[in-house]
DNA sequence: TGACACACGTTATAGCATAACGCAATTGAT
DNA sequence: ATCAATTGCGTTATGCTATAACGTGTGTCA
């Protein structure tokens, strides 16, 4: 999916997630936005909805949430945006986001030997960062 | 985390996860029980906190849901429960719930290496399992 | 006996997500 | 130019998921 220019509502959404510096719920981007206009939240998840096509931003289900993609472009199989982690601070809420070729391979050959034809793979570490942790 | 005797609450809950063999929500198990004296939501959720506490079922995040644990008493590193990772077809709904060290280690790895201190690992491939991708 | 822990039941509330309707703007044929 | 199809948008209403807060009963252990 190759992103088109972002419509107004969609670059409100992605500009909140992308200074955020922890995962935000739909309901707070609502909040966020109230001064521009936005009444609802139907306005916010269709965005959402459109950003998550693009691979702008990623959901969290374990904290049925969202992040600004930060997808680093010198990932290996970036045949589009190969399965990705997330490694979640339950403390200060940073979100690091990384790219691990064997994880990935691992899974998709347990995968391939079951039959099993994935088409999203979800991995969430929860704990605490190396600065809350110390 | 070692499991006493079940109470009823539990027993119940437990019971339909286990006969179930799709993930079910805390809401539908509450209709299943409504015969059993079941009302209110709470009496699932506290049943199925302590049910996940003792390791007898999991949470799916990405379904919102939970199932009856699968795990085969072979796995390797059992110490206590290991995480494990859940292929989850979406056209029948069967889960397979499985170990892999590898990927275990490897994420272990991510993290001391970035000094993180990972709580609960979360690993769902949704897709096609062989039967519903043929 | 009293203090505590724990399961339980109930009511109310909070938080997350979508259905369904209608309108406006865009695009791309015909 | 005009029609049809697509897409985005705004609004209202609703549904699904989860927890707060309060009170009751029961068993354990000083
Ligand atoms: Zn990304
Ligand atoms: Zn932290
Ligand atoms: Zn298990
Ligand atoms: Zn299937």
């Amino acid at each position: 999916m190759i992103a088109p220019a972002l419509t107004k509502n969609q670059s409100l959404v992605f500009d909140v997630l992308n200074r955020s510096d922890a995962p935000m719920s739909a309901y707070t981007i609502l909040d966020r936005l109230r001064d521009q206009g936005f009444r609802a939240p139907l306005q916010v998840y269709r965005a959402l909805d459109k950003l998550l096509e693009f691979g702008l931003i990623h959901r969290l289900e374990s904290l049925n949430a969202f992040v600004a993609c930060s997808h680093a472009q010198s990932d290996c199989c970036s045949k589009g945006h190969g399965t990705v982690a997330f490694a979640i601070c339950e403390s200060c809420g940073h979100v690091s986001e990384f790219h691990d070729h064997a994880v990935d391979h691992r899974l998709g050959d347990w995968a391939k030997q079951k039959g099993f034809k994935p088409a999203k793979t979800t991995i969430e570490i929860r704990g605490l960062c190396s600065a809350c942790a110390a």
